[in-house]
DNA sequence: CTGTTAGCGCTTTCAC
DNA sequence: GTGAAAGCGCTAACAG
């Protein structure tokens, strides 16, 4: 520890600056803050101290007054492929605006891993971002000192402003694209049963069904949480059965893709063996190997969407309730049963 | 919940834990903190307060009076693919720690886009952050006010810490794979010739040509500047020429997939027509069909080292130089020149 | 044990 | 035109 406990570089702050510039705190802020009523001459000594000492404002110092920043937040509860396909929606959306993106994860630590949420706008919110988008998150959030559109809140459309897929027609899609083709025992992958996708996911697997006056078979139903690691067990129960399904659908692309992983494992081949469907369309999806059938939620767009919502609401516009199509994006993990190779 | 329900939504602050809890603010800052010598009695009476109106201490304020504040900036130029997956490596590898995430993107507005690093790490730094890792800065970061570690720094290691791939090598190894496939006729789509990286890269096209004894083309060498943008000219050029290459070396996985897109344009097969390599390695390396031929930067090991050199100087360690092997990543876009189908 | 007093770096009245 | 003063929400001495 005895590094630089000299503090050799402290920051420049505007107090240096206006010593350097013979010039009061307050004359400086004006200066860069370009508030009128400044002499040029004075306006332009002090930019040139500015330049010379590498002076930037302080974003903490200054939003702890003024009301905008000109940051929009994006809180996460991690930094996984769905949120970061999000992010570069929103990103893009924000290139040619005069908004910064500050995203954060705040539920790293373990422990109270519920309520990231609200935590990040309590600790963020209505003092360094104007405006947040926050991606999934499992609480009602109202009453919140900023504007802020939710993506895909696992709480249902109850929010002000929230941005949503077609979870229910998307999965009934699924569905009927697996029946379509032949298969007469298909299995769900449930994801988290908590969580209102999820069940909107189950209701469309199961309206599929009816829909083609076919009965489902309860016992082909499974959890998998959303999460490839949660889903590993019950995968391996399902594949093991004698009357093992000829398709599944899974809730979601990481489940999907370690479906394949485990049927790849006990010597099952995909498709001829066994056909899988997914929910997503994450980049992992086309990347694999062979390229994963599913449901493609336009991420991106998305992204792209919230960002609009979020700005108009910012000049006080009002909230949205905005959702966005479900698509099949047929790759190579889907075909007719029994139609090995 | 029928707490303060007069006001509009202003956050609740410390102080208004106060009032309602008969203390004074510093003692609920005490509590807060878990600092010793409070009462139990009168600690559990201001956590009860805190509960009841969900206070949570403001990061911002805090952070302008402790010196610690537990979370790691990530300051990028733009959220692409692949700042991305380097994110990815660095939220994993805080998962289990203490510290959260925020990352940066502060040069959205356009304009000043030169010295975004230094402008966020000015914003941000030495308040906000304990530490801050900054993805392919272009200038130098030194005198800086928290510590840093460079990713990939599109200056070379000049910088105290920094963590990159071994460009040399791996453009080295891309040249040698189409030479080896028996093309001699070999292009190369530079990246920002302003860049390390970029002039690294080059060379190794150019050492492996030495190495076998092979004169470079000069005019076989484009500009694409990293960008799909910026390189669908010079691509189109090389591409129109009588003389064609039979194979391109592009300097990162952007423009080859654009060298793909556009040779499919002109009806040239991939790989029978042309042999197209990149470098990078991003998801859409191998979600692109045909999928890319590669070298492989472990993008998502890079934030993981970046992590721990980071954690480690915080806790008084020294800075280090990571240098990362590049990988040759075999897929559908490279072969042997004239074994059209 | 607890409250009072100073600020952190900045912006914003409001005098001069 | 410019500066002094008053905070923003919070924490860190220092008194009581």
């Amino acid at each position: 520890m005895t590094v630089g406990d000299q503090a050799p570089h402290r920051r420049v702050t505007i107090r240096d600056v206006a010593v350097a510039a013979g010039v009061s705190v307050a004359t400086v802020s004006k200066v860069v803050n370009g508030r009128d009523g400044i002499a040029a001459s004075t306006s332009a000594r002090v930019m040139g101290v500015v330049d010379e000492l590498g002076y930037e404002t302080s974003l903490i110092a200054s939003s702890m007054r003024k009301s905008r920043t000109q940051v929009i937040g994006v809180f996460v509860a991690e930094f996984e492929p769905f949120a970061q396909q999000l992010l570069q929606g929103v990103s893009y959306a924000l290139r040619d605006t005069q908004y910064d993106i500050l995203a954060y994860a705040g539920s790293v630590s373990a422990g109270d891993h519920a309520g990231w949420e609200r935590r990040s706008l309590s600790r963020l919110g209505g003092t360094l971002v104007d405006g947040a988008i926050i991606v999934t998150p499992t609480v009602n959030l109202d009453e919140t000192s900023v504007p802020i559109v939710a993506i895909d809140p696992h709480t249902g459309p109850t929010g002000p402003a929230v941005i949503d897929t077609d979870n229910f027609g998307g999965a009934r899609m699924a569905t009927e694209h697996l029946i379509s083709l032949g298969h007469r025992r298909v299995a769900h992958l449930r994801g988290r049963t908590d969580l209102v996708s999820a069940q909107r996911r189950e209701d469309g697997f199961r309206a599929a069904h009816a829909d083609a006056g076919l009965a489902v078979d309860d016992t082909l139903i499974f959890d998998g949480g959303y999460r490839a690691s949660l889903a590993t067990r019950a995968i391996g129960e399902m594949l093991d059965r004698d009357d093992r399904p000829t398709a599944v659908f899974a809730a979601n692309d990481m489940t999907a893709l370690e479906v394949i992983r485990i049927a790849t494992e006990r010597g099952l081949r995909v498709p001829e063996d066994l056909s899988v469907i997914g929910f997503d369309d994450l980049p992992a999806a086309a990347g694999n190997r062979p390229g994963l059938t599913t449901i493609r939620q336009p991420l991106h767009e998305m992204g792209v969407s919230a960002v609009r919502l979020l700005l108009s609401m910012l000049d006080g516009g009002a909230t949205e309730h905005i959702r966005m199509p479900a698509e099949l994006v047929l790759r190579d993990t889907t075909r007719a049963p029994g139609a090995s190779a």
